[in-house]
DNA sequence: AATAAATATTGACCTATATCAACTACATTT
DNA sequence: AAATGTAGTTGATATAGGTCAATATTTATT
C-alpha cells in the first residue's frame, strides 16, 4: 500500500484515516483476460487501477466488442456506478495481467466522501470520465473509418510498429481488412511509408486534414 | 428569480448569498433558433436553462447535424466546460423559445463551490452528464435504425402523433426516408399501426425486442 | 533451414443506410 | 374549388464498411 498512500485521492487523509481505509480495501490481482466486470452487473465496489491495461468494452447485438475506452493506472473507475447505484453500461476486461484496489463503497461513502478534499477529488474524476465519453463519441460517432485511422496514428506514432495490426482495427472498431485497405490508401496518398516493423508518417498534417 | 430561489442548486443558500448568486448572474432570454453556445467555444459561464428546449449537436464532416441530446429545464450546463477550461465539445441550439440564468463562473466557483452543498449538487449534475452521455453512446454507437425507431416508439408512445416525422427523423439521426421505411416495415410485422395522426403500439414486447 | 501457425493483404460480394428523384397526400392560401 | 406548398412515401442507385475466401507474408517451432 505504499504507492497508494500518496495516490492523490489519499495523500491528504490522516495516517489513522488511511489505515482505515485499508481495513475497508483489498488489493486483488487479475490475469490477462480476467473480466473486472460485466455490463448490467451491479456495484459494490470502488476501484483504482493500481497496474495494468483494462479494456471497456460494450457488445452490440451480433456479439462484436465495441471497444470504448482503455483505462491505465492509477484511473479510478466506477464512482457514478456506485454513486447512483447503476448497473455498469460496459464490461471490463484486463488486457494484461494487473492488480486493483477494491474499496467497499458503502462504507467509503459513509466515511470519506463528506471530505471536501475526497469529494473535489471525485468531482475531477467525473469530469475525466465525462471527458473520455465525450472523446469515445467525437471519434466513434463522427468519424469515419479513415479520420479514425489518421487519428490513431498521428497520437500513436511510435507505437504502431509493436501492436498489431488486428489489435489496433479492435481498438479502432474496424476489421482487420479494413484498416488494411485504409493504410495501403494512406500510403498511396504520400502520407504514410508503410515499413517492415513500422509506420513512418510522411505528413502529419495531410493525416490531420481527415479528422480536424 | 422566484422560482430558483427553490431550485436545488441554491435552495439552502442564504438569503444574503442568493443575492450575492443574482449579482453574479443574469437572465436572458432566446428566440427560437438562437445558438446559446457553438462547438469550440470557450465557456465563461455556468448555464441554468430556466425556459425552453435545448437542443445539443455536433456538425460532422459532410455538415450534417448529429443530435446527441435534448436539456429541459432546470437542467445545468457547461460544468465540465468551466471546471476544466475547455471548449465546448458540442453546439447548443434552442428549439423554442427559452430563457436561462448565465452565471460568471470565475466568480461563481471562487465564492460556491467550496460549499459541500454546492459541490455534492455539482457532483449530483455531473453524474447525470455521466448518464446522459453513456444513453448517446448505447443508442446511436450501439444500436442500428429500427433499434432506435423501436426504442423511440416505446418511450415516446404518445407523442408520437404531434411530431413531425422529418422531427423524429432527425432526432434519432435518420433520414426521413429510412424512418418511413422502418416504419413501415414494424407495421407489416403488426408491432404498430400507422394511424392518421398517431402511431399505436400493438405490441410493445415485440418492439422492445430490438433494442433490449 | 524446413515446416507449421499466426497474421496481414487482396479480391469478390453483401448489407445497411444515404442520396436523389419522382410521386402522393394532405394543408394553406387564393 | 383551384392552386400552391409542405411533409411523407416509394423506387432506383450509390457508398462505406463488413463478410468470406484465397493468397501472401511473418513469426514460431521443430
Amino acid at each position: 500500500m505504499v504507492s497508494l498512500r500518496n495516490f492523490y485521492l489519499f495523500k491528504h487523509l490522516s495516517d489513522e484515516k488511511f489505515a482505515r481505509l485499508e481495513d475497508i480495501s483489498k488489493i486483488v490481482d487479475y490475469k490477462k483476460g480476467a473480466i473486472l466486470f460485466f455490463e448490467g452487473d451491479e456495484a459494490k465496489s470502488l476501484i483504482v487501477l493500481i497496474d495494468g491495461v483494462l479494456q471497456v468494452y460494450k457488445t452490440d447485438q451480433k456479439g462484436n466488442k465495441v471497444i470504448l475506452h482503455h483505462f491505465f493506472p492509477m484511473d479510478v473507475i466506477a464512482e457514478i456506478v456506485n454513486l447512483e447505484h447503476m448497473r455498469y453500461p460496459a464490461s471490463a476486461e484486463f488486457e494484461s495481467d494487473g492488480k486493483a484496489l477494491v474499496i467497499d463503497y458503502e462504507a467509503f461513502e459513509k466515511e470519506f466522501l463528506k471530505d471536501p478534499e475526497v469529494s473535489f477529488a471525485f468531482i475531477k474524476s467525473l469530469s475525466k470520465k465525462i471527458k473520455y465519453l465525450e472523446n469515445v463519441i467525437a471519434t466513434n460517432l463522427m468519424m469515419n473509418s479513415t479520420a479514425r485511422v489518421a487519428k490513431f496514428i498521428c497520437e500513436h506514432e511510435h507505437e504502431m510498429g509493436r501492436l498489431k495490426k488486428s489489435h489496433i482495427a479492435a481498438d479502432l472498431n474496424m476489421t482487420p481488412e479494413t484498416l488494411s485497405r485504409i493504410l495501403k490508401k494512406l500510403a498511396t496518398l504520400g502520407l504514410i511509408e508503410k515499413k517492415k516493423d513500422e509506420i513512418v508518417v510522411l505528413d502529419k498534417e495531410g493525416l490531420e486534414t481527415f479528422y480536424l
